[in-house]
DNA sequence: CTGGATCCGCGATGATACTG
DNA sequence: CAGTATCATCGCGGATCCAG
């Protein structure tokens, strides 16, 4: 079986999968599928970084505005997170009232790339998606 | 809804992100982006559209030896999420004992490229994150 | 072999109140 | 403005038992 790639840059796709699985289950130790898995995996980080790719400096109250939803608690615990992982760098002005900006570094703005193209397979499969789910629907009941 | 297509590596995102972002958060209209978030956001998707991926069909046995750690039930919770959302097929051969057999579909296979991109971007980049990490702790000392 | 059904603990998350 | 601290909840997910 031949597994067919939409992005051109990655050839011997097949290879790389079965490298990473292995990489996965085969043992114990530390798998980078899975701590990226881990870090994605929160919509609220995905959001941010989308965000921030979009706006390039935004302080904590207008990304609290614009992430539509989100608590403050969880956009702190996500920016700690981001943070933490290098993936965008918090700036703070010392001043009354205080200011702080967030900008993603060159490595959040590589996943945000990543990121955009899920989105756009996102958009462009959605369709497939919610008559998959409407056929699934219908064929049990 | 207006998404760009092509390789989306790195050139135009920011007006994608754009674009993205307004469907996002602009409205509280269906969101594809936060769907399919939702969709990978268990890791247990993704490792078994992975494993899927990588051995074309497999019997849930299979799926279950090969994906370390997961439990009978999340396994069958997973498969069943996949199946519904279109992304593989299930074939169950009408014999004593069972046997079902799981495959991608095209769309599956299709979300498979975007994963493996995902995580060949994990693979590349996790020195640079685990190196963030640990001078994080450092700096919080 | 391939699940379905049930119970239940725990971590993630939201709400709220407070602070420099 | 930009958080911190605390509490309550709620759903994910593991364990277990059962069935076709």
């Amino acid at each position: 079986m031949k597994v067919t790639i939409g992005n051109p840059a990655h050839k011997g796709t097949q290879e790389n999968v079965k490298d990473h699985f292995s990489d996965n289950h085969s043992t114990n130790h530390y798998c980078p599928v899975t701590d990226v898995i881990d870090r994605i995996s929160d919509k609220w980080s995905v959001h941010t970084i989308i965000m921030l790719g979009k706006s390039d400096k935004l302080r904590f109250g207008e990304l609290k505005k614009g992430i539509h939803g989100i608590s403050q608690r969880m956009l702190t615990v996500t920016l700690k997170h981001l943070e933490r992982d290098g993936l965008l760098t918090r700036t703070v002005y010392p001043q009354i009232p205080p200011k702080v900006e967030y900008q993603l570094t060159d490595l959040g703005r590589s996943l945000l790339g990543q990121l955009v193209s899920l989105s756009e397979w996102a958009a462009e499969n959605m369709n497939q998606v919610l008559r998959a789910r409407e056929d699934y629907i219908l064929k049990n009941e």
